[in-house]
DNA sequence: GGACAGCATTGATATAGATCAAACGGGGGG
DNA sequence: CCCCCCGTTTGATCTATATCAATGCTGTCC
């Protein structure tokens, strides 16, 4: 808390919460608002978060309080079953809106969980709603967001309904690699966060199936892996996994 | 088209289109609105129609028009993949919203059939967009469909990922039952509309496995099944068999 | 009302991936 | 700097479900 003294501090505060001055906010709620729509946007997102690895951000049941946007990280979101089997529902990095599965009733319906040290900005969603009455581009932006969450979920459903191991595992790390791309990382070589079991929950996949498929694929010269830093050297070929009509 | 001479025919024809008057508005797009807000939800829903079993409603590609409310029927709604796999995403009933998927990008991203003659109620997306700037209960409850359809795929996803085949068959009857229960029909005894094939493909499983399954689950009690017609004869047996440890 | 086409059931066999088991290695803490 | 533990790799075997195949039912179209 700055005391009225020190005003400056509080500017510097504001300034480093600010949407507007985000390297991100092309690819989060702000992407298309015009610079005065930005700076109402800025007043809305309060608060910010660091959480160490391993920290929780929300779990399943708690209310809603706000969406979160990730600033730098990357998560994990998870639903667990009754008997504890976890299934992980998405990976999530800088510029991902997380919460929109609580708008329904109110409650999370899934843990999420920082896999690396990760800053999350705070959207208090009641906040969130009125504003984007009145500005029509945040509106559709959150609608688009959440739609392409929707549309994001039906190619997992897909995957888990209809595909092999060695065509999950391609689609999973085309896709990571295309993310990466976005933000203006290597689209060929990047860390994975996760561990080979959480990969493989979230691709139904048991991990010794994640490890096995890796060290096919290096074998086949489709990419290099040395434990959580991977390499692909053969986009074609991935890509043709997922198109070959078995 | 009425003539000018019988006005008549046009408020009979608005009332059958309108929400005020539909059975369904508390569980459709229009739920929680008071009679002034519904009335101007009636003037957005200008087009009603019908599709004869088997008829598209709209395919992967085509641009978005609007979102459609299911009036009566049953509909499936399904992503293909390049090689002709298709991936049964959700089955809808009265009251379910279409078409969300279209919105992140402006165009649709599934197919949708109908499995039996089906009436929607088309929605211009722009225009609900709009009035639901002016309706804050109407945007709240926009955004509580397009969370709730999430917070669904991630069941399907815990389910594809992580279940046996006899536990996504007792979870898809039970949610069944419970949507017929919850649209006034019997909870115990229902048609399927959709065949062993689609059921299998959307719980990620060979038609061969469904018919299997559900004539096991007959030996043993659980339920009845004869062709497409199934009753549920013990609930707490299905439900046993999903929160089983295993 | 009969015949056919599509859907469903059931059986025999094959296989992708799970499970069980053991050894390895690398990064973080003492 | 070394050691230990967690995560990973690899191997051997098992099993749930897919696949292939044949028969049966039923709703519908003529």
């Amino acid at each position: 808390m700055a005391s009225p003294r020190a005003p400056r501090l509080i500017d510097v505060n504001k300034l480093r919460v600010a949407c507007s001055s985000c390297s991100l906010r092309e690819l989060c709620l702000p992407a298309g608002l015009d610079s005065g729509e930005m700076e109402r946007m800025d007043r809305l997102v309060t608060s910010r978060r660091r959480l160490r690895r391993g920290a929780g951000l929300y779990r399943a049941g708690e209310p809603l309080a706000g969406l979160f946007a990730i600033r730098s990280g990357f998560m994990k979101s998870s639903v667990l079953h009754d008997d504890g089997r976890e299934q992980v529902a998405g990976f999530h990095m800088a510029g991902d809106l997380l919460g929109l599965d609580a708008i329904g009733s109110g409650a999370h319906t899934c843990d999420t969980v920082a896999l690396e040290d990760t800053e999350v900005c705070e959207i208090p969603f009641a906040s969130l709603e009125q504003l984007s009455r009145e500005l029509p581009s945040l509106q559709h932006q959150l609608h688009r967001i959440m739609s392409r969450e929707i549309v994001r979920d039906h190619g997992v459903m897909l995957l888990l309904g209809s595909m092999s191991a060695a065509e999950r595992l391609a689609a999973f790390l085309l896709n990571l690699s295309q993310r990466f791309a976005a933000r203006g990382y290597s689209q060929s070589e990047f860390r994975l966060r996760m561990t080979r079991e959480e990969m493989g929950s979230y691709l139904g996949l048991k991990l010794e199936t994640v490890s096995r498929t890796l060290s096919s694929f290096q074998e086949r010269g489709l990419v290099e892996v040395r434990q959580k830093q991977v390499r692909i050297v053969d986009f074609g070929g991935l890509k043709a996994l997922l198109e070959q009509k078995r």
